[in-house]
DNA sequence: GTGGACAATTTGTCCGGACATTTGTAACGG
DNA sequence: CCGTTACAAATGTCCGGACAAATTGTCCAC
């Protein structure tokens, strides 16, 4: 009897599918409590051991919830699908090749005023430090980038670190603290290099260029780095691969 | 008894913690089998059932594969961090306002050559259908996109579904045919408007521009719509969020 | 030697029971 | 009226056992 006859199917997943279809057709709508385990082991002739089995398929598909003391919650009437950036971190994000390096130009540290706490999304008042720097092909190529970053001040001893580094701040951060950022919002929109910005890149005024802003955040959603680079058009290119997650079936 | 009187902790969160230190260090390379259910019962003096619910863990996280006749084999010795797009779909991979529609310029089939086949990553000789639109607000305010989409033959019934939609394509191709992308790539880059171009933005020629391309895979990793975007500086601003999977925990 | 039957091992499925922990609510006492 | 306590209900943890299915290796017959 460990295998129903008839589907030739595991029964917790005959019973998560039906449950499954009973909440994405809404019969049991977003917020509603599903019956009990012991209700079901009733209704579905099972042991609470198959019973616990089916809801975790349901809980794993993001369809419920599930909390001593409450019971099982619908969560959602439709299964999400989630996209993962590939690659094992968010090494995709910086795609530094190994030999490009940061030179750094300014360091400095400022107290937040309203503009700025506006642009790091933090609070007005807060203590961070500022660096200006330029990436470059170690050995003095072209640079292909002029970065503007912000750290907070509790981070600050990575400023030490930066000079001449081939990694993310952010990874540098996450060696030294072991701080992994838990959320990361990126803008991307095109503009062009003003007179200044041009002479630091060696390139034109006037010239296109990417501006890529990205905000490190931590568990607590807390911003704790920002960085804002500047690459001229022909010099980078963002790219980006993101796959579906494997779906999760009932079966 | 259930709970160990020391920790506080769950048996199986104890268990599972243990084992996942030993392949972390090193103790359980990768590819070595792990002792049987049947052993570790004995090692760790506890029930079946307690083993598997931390081996259950130990799988959540990737580090190990189970299969019956086999055993449990070390997949992997480190945690991966995946980053995971937040939103419920790929929504955030258009952020189109619901008034947005997509007007059609051109339309023409035609069979890659080297150089388009190139473009799309698809083989030489295949038969696309080409499209050329503009997407503005409804009611005709200043253009915000133009847009070049290439649509594989087996799927261009949706160009009839096109003319004024507020979706993107691949969102319309997933609503005729079932088919939802399982992988997307992105290109971002800077660029300047070409006099046809800006012509068909109303916007000046030389002015900067983002240009994003997508390429959407099915699950065999083919290329069934490829879309090349095009925006004018200062009418639009890509923005991103990565969050990372929530680190399913041992305890 | 090779193919097939068989056995041993391991995980998968399923049942029964018991007690712990969490949480919402209702009864109670101030 | 409000805070506390007590209870009930739900899920969480843990034990025992049994058989099924998948896989691998061994042994025997040919």
């Amino acid at each position: 009897m460990s295998r129903s006859q008839v589907s030739g199917r595991p029964r917790y997943a005959v019973v998560a599918q039906a449950l499954t279809e009973d909440i994405l057709s809404g019969r049991y709508p977003v917020g509603a409590t599903l019956p009990s385990e012991h209700a079901l082991c009733a209704q579905f002739d099972i042991s609470r051991h198959t019973t616990r089995e089916a809801l975790r398929r349901l809980q794993a598909l993001g369809l419920v919830t599930r909390r001593a003391g409450v019971g099982t919650q619908v969560k959602s009437d439709h299964i999400v699908q989630r996209y993962v950036q590939v690659g094992d971190t968010v090494s995709d994000l910086y795609q530094y090749a190994k030999d490009m390096v940061l030179n750094v130009l300014e360091v400095s540290d400022i107290k937040a005023d309203a503009a700025t706490a506006a642009l790091l999304g933090s609070e007005k008042g807060e203590a961070w430090s500022q660096l200006r720097g330029v990436r470059a092909m170690d050995g003095g190529g072209v640079p292909v980038a002029l970065m503007d970053a912000y750290i907070i001040h509790a981070y600050r001893g990575v400023l030490g670190d930066i000079e001449g580094a081939g990694l993310p701040i952010w990874s540098l951060i996450e060696a030294r603290y072991g701080i992994v950022p838990a959320e990361v919002r990126q803008q991307i929109s095109a503009t062009t290099l003003g007179r200044n910005e041009a002479e630091r890149l060696a390139a034109r005024e006037g010239d296109p260029a990417l501006r890529i802003t990205r905000h490190y955040l931590t568990q607590a959603l807390d911003v704790y780095e920002v960085a804002i680079s500047l690459y001229p058009a022909e010099r980078f290119t963002y790219s980006n691969t993101l796959r579906i997650e494997q779906p999760v079936s009932v079966s």
